[in-house]
DNA sequence: ACTATTTGACCACT
DNA sequence: AGTGGTCAAATAGT
């Protein structure tokens, strides 16, 4: 594991970031002990309370890393966090919307924001809780489908700076591949962004979390009916659908089904939803990497690498 | 040179 | 009027 923590994170955050991490090793550790001896009545927690704990430690653990974005902190070209507030001054919409003839048109004129987080998810809609633009749909090299290009509507008017990119799967066309890229800095939102949450009626044998250091995926599936198959080379997911009368009629154009409330209400950036695959990539604020983290709950096997923690 | 990404202008819809 | 899609053009990255 490493974690590289910012100079911008105060010391009482890095404080309580390193107290969720360690009590999640510890519930990690007797979840360990807990599965190499099963018969243990002794009034210790269950395998499902110890796994409801330490996913909760790394729920809280990462809301507080993303908490940092709070502080109207993003992050400029060069790596180095800025004031929200900065961004906001250099970029007003309308002074831009007109250009003067002296003013050269600016097209294009972007800088590619390689290093930006980027999360993947694969699902059946493209909607979500937040209001995007889009600015453009492109031709793919080898795709039959087109990419489209969305902007967060408070781009202009609060500089927020994040995109997503919607595509058709070509392997599973009913199925996009929705790249989110940064994160949202506008207060757009219904509410705060929330780590995914587990209850004690959580179907533990319906989830499966397959991470490595080199693909960096996660799976997640709550729904039974639906199975997912993922390589973890690209994010491929074959599913069998509950019963789809519209299956046969294929979506060529992403702006079809830009909003589904019923499916997207409780949907954020950083929300597990039904039929959805994440894949995150390198943080903006801090780079994490949980190590070799892998489990299989219908084999009773865990394995966290925690040589990686120190 | 080519592809991917973004911009600004324009237009349609509500 | 506000919102959001389309599209040509500009530019970054490889």
């Amino acid at each position: 594991m490493n974690v590289i923590l910012p100079e911008t994170v105060s010391a009482k955050k890095k404080k309580l970031l390193i107290k969720e991490l360690l009590q999640g090793k510890e519930y990690a550790t007797q979840l360990k002990l807990l599965l190499k001896n099963p018969v243990c009545s002794d009034g210790s927690p269950s395998v499902k309370e110890l796994v409801t704990n330490v996913l909760r430690s790394f729920s809280e653990t990462i809301s507080v890393m993303n908490s940092t974005e709070d502080c109207s902190l993003d992050v400029n070209d060069s790596g180095s966090l800025v004031e929200a507030d900065d961004l906001k001054s250099e970029d007003t919409s309308e002074s831009k919307k007109r250009l003067s003839p002296t003013t050269k048109d600016r097209r294009g004129s972007y800088k590619r924001r390689k290093t930006d987080e980027t999360r993947t998810i694969v699902s059946k809609t493209i909607g979500d809780t937040h209001s995007w633009r889009k600015y453009g749909q492109k031709e793919i090299l080898n795709s039959n489908f087109p990419r489209s290009y969305f902007r967060c509507t408070r781009k202009h008017d609060q500089g927020c700076k994040a995109t997503k990119q919607v595509q058709l799967i070509e392997e599973n066309p009913e199925m996009y591949q929705i790249t989110y890229i940064g994160f949202h800095t506008c207060k757009s939102t219904l509410h705060t962004p929330q780590m995914v949450s587990f209850s004690e009626d959580t179907n533990w044998d319906s989830i499966l979390v397959n991470s490595n250091p080199h693909s960096k995926e996660v799976l997640t599936n709550y729904d039974q009916q639906d199975s997912h198959v993922i390589s973890s080379e690209r994010s491929i997911v074959k599913q069998e659908y509950p019963n789809n009368d519209d299956s046969t009629t294929p979506r060529s154009d992403v702006t079809d089904n830009l909003l589904d409330p019923n499916l997207w209400s409780d949907f954020k950036d950083f929300e597990l939803s039904k039929d959805i695959v994440y894949s995150c990539t390198e943080s903006q604020n801090l780079e994490i990497d949980f190590g070799v983290f892998s489990s299989d709950f219908s084999n009773d096997l865990i394995y966290f690498d925690e040589s990686h923690l120190l």
